[in-house]
DNA sequence: TGACACATACCAACCGTATGGTATGTTTTC
DNA sequence: GAAAACATACCATACGGTTGGTATGTGTCA
């Protein structure tokens, strides 16, 4: 509910703000090493406009990963990938998408819920649940097109489409902990080339 | 440089002793939510004792780095997985043997320099290079099996032994991420049997 | 329609504590 | 007796959080 004023314009927006320079400075810092100061210098608000927009730290932590679905819900919905009639194409297409999106700094291409989920899983129950809901939800909407693809092409084998919905995550998050390590984004890159060669496997295509 | 003593046999132990504490509760709560007092308070010695052994809390970061870099490397040296004669069956016996020590808390089979190169890539160069020497390190350890595997069989194929290697340490690591975010050890199983099935594709083999 | 009651959004200053780190003293071994 | 291996006591600051207050908007009823 933003009240933006005739004066001054920027009101209103304190809480979208912080929201969204948490998204930035944990990415890079880590949740328990990005202060309370920090976002709110970042945010150009003061202390008291951030305890009157979220209960605390943690609260912040949990409404910043709600934060992050909803905009990258919008994103995948919004992303190309989707456009191929072929369910299998579509699949292909999302790995190929999730490839070329890692550009930049690493802090802009990873994930803040990967990385909130690794350092506050057993710390903040509440974080580590709205991660899940993030990531799961996610692979939620690969598993329709994964499922289609599969009975189309009459695929039997030993995996579900849920798992390896989940399984595309697991090498989008592991690749960015290499690149992390390696301080090299092609790190990243390279584990999506097997994903890729791996689905393709799977449904005996090249 | 240990030094017990008569009196006292646990004398001479500090330094060991943190670091163990620095590898158990920094994979359960992060390294900055670890601080100084809790890693005394579990190796029951004082703050004297920790800056006599370590400069700074991130030179304890670099030392528990390079402790885990040469257990884990005694470790995975005197593991079962080396026993097959043939290369390729050494490789799978490593990606099962990953996934049979999945076991108990999520803290005690994950790793931590996973961990600590998410959280620390930006602020701790020093660490995130500790990081990386042990991950790309052991990678390395995998490539010989994993390229005399390729030559033996003939395999040709538009990826590397090095690359593939590198693509095993991002499945477990994102499996860990899974893990902790579902708080199920489950999740990083699961994308070791995955794993699996992508290097039997690779070889051609069932 | 206007004014009263109330809610929202935000600010500046402050508080208690936990933190990383230091200075100095004591014990133990070689 | 020198030096390593601790322990004790302490410090400065950064931290999460609180407080009291102001400005601005909104619902409502005479």
């Amino acid at each position: 509910m933003p009240r933006p004023t005739k004066q001054s314009p920027e009101r209103g927006n304190a809480r979208l703000r912080l929201l969204e320079a948490a998204r930035d400075i944990i990415r890079a810092k880590g949740f328990a090493a990005t202060s309370v100061d920090d976002l709110c210098r970042a945010a150009d608000v003061t202390k008291g406009a951030f305890f009157h927009h979220f209960a605390s730290k943690d609260a912040l932590g949990v409404a910043a990963t709600e934060y992050w679905a909803e905009t990258t819900t919008e994103f995948f919905a919004a992303a190309p990938y989707h456009a191929p009639p072929d369910p299998l194409a579509r699949v292909l297409a999302y790995v190929a998408f999730r490839k070329a999106i890692i550009l930049g700094e690493i802090a802009e291409f990873t994930c803040l819920v990967g990385t909130l989920a690794q350092e506050v899983y057993s710390s903040t129950p509440e974080i580590r649940e709205a991660c899940a809901r993030s990531i799961f939800g996610h692979t939620a909407t690969l598993e329709a097109d994964i499922e289609a693809a599969r009975s189309d092409r009459g695929i039997a084998g030993d995996w579900t489409a849920e798992s390896l919905a989940r399984h595309t995550q697991a090498v989008i998050q592991g690749g960015f902990v290499l690149a992390k390590a390696g301080n090299d984004p092609a790190l990243a890159r390279e584990s999506l080339d097997h994903l890729d060669r791996y689905i393709r496997h799977l449904f005996h295509v090249t």
